[in-house]
DNA sequence: CTGCACCCTCCCGTCATGGGAGGGTCAAGA
DNA sequence: TCTTGACCCTCCCATGACGGGAGGGTGCAG
């Protein structure tokens, strides 16, 4: 299988495929004497676990952890789980964070005629003075993780 | 008022101030003598008006847009409230996709005992073989943003 | 043999943000 | 007056998870 092959099998793009091998999140693919990259079926089961793991938002760094687990036959259940909690309690943190917004949003959508007129209560709440000074910090959590999130 | 105070008055980091005026989000900043950017009360409510739109989850080209309509006193609140609902409908979609991750998450983890023994449901459906082959394509819509998405 | 689809590497762009080097400015205190 | 330390400046690089494209090789069908 080349690597359009193992594409179209994994849902990866081309690539991505090239990029997880870059950086070490799986192992480089065997070459033909062409220089061709070829995929066999363990790779593509390999590569299917990491996109279903990116389906499920982890990031690349977890994936791995992930993937060592799954291929370490004397695992703990329990590793995994206090991944996948992690995770979960990072989704939700995250979940808040997008339903805060869009209260706030639908709220003051709610609020404007919607008309030629140029009175508008989000610009005008955008405008207040009163802003909550919070810190300009931004280290912890949250960090931003490809598209889908 | 100098750019640290102006951070501390809006909440946007040092950096940012300067990368919103690098970009031309906001206009350059006055200069003292000795090169130091010099900010009045009127930047800090423009300021302040961007970091509450960041805070919405806006990108900055949309913040652009808001602000632009901010300062047009002949504006519709009908673009103010399309441009708003349109963000609404973005941030609706990416928590569906929160929503999605975190249930099938939640349900594994359930299931998962969490303890020395080596199985688990989570691998167990990561490693499955009918990978729906999903298109590798995401070009459309949820784009990542800044940290909070 | 030609054409076309595929593959290769290498480099750059994205978006919002932080980090740090290397150096100038300013005000308070000794 | 001199020093110290807190600011500020610009410039460049890194992040994460991708995509685009140039410039060139490979492989197979007609």
């Amino acid at each position: 299988m080349n690597i359009g092959d193992a594409s179209k099998a994994t849902g990866i793009s081309v690539k991505m495929l090239r990029y997880y091998e870059e950086i070490g999140l799986v192992r480089p693919a065997l070459r033909a004497n062409s220089g061709y990259r070829v995929y066999s079926d363990k790779n593509i089961s390999t590569l299917r676990f990491v996109r279903r793991a990116r389906d499920l938002g982890f990031q690349v760094k977890q994936i791995a952890s992930l993937l060592d687990l799954w291929q370490n036959g004397s695992r703990a259940s329990a590793d995994v789980k206090s991944l996948a909690t992690a995770h979960v309690q990072e989704l939700e943190q995250r979940r808040r964070e997008l339903d805060e917004m869009i209260a706030t949003l639908e709220h003051l959508a709610h609020h404007c005629h919607g008309d030629h007129r140029p009175d508008c209560p989000i610009l005008q709440n955008l405008g207040e003075e009163d802003a909550p000074p919070r810190k300009p910090v931004r280290k912890s959590g949250a960090r931003p993780t490809f598209a889908v999130v």
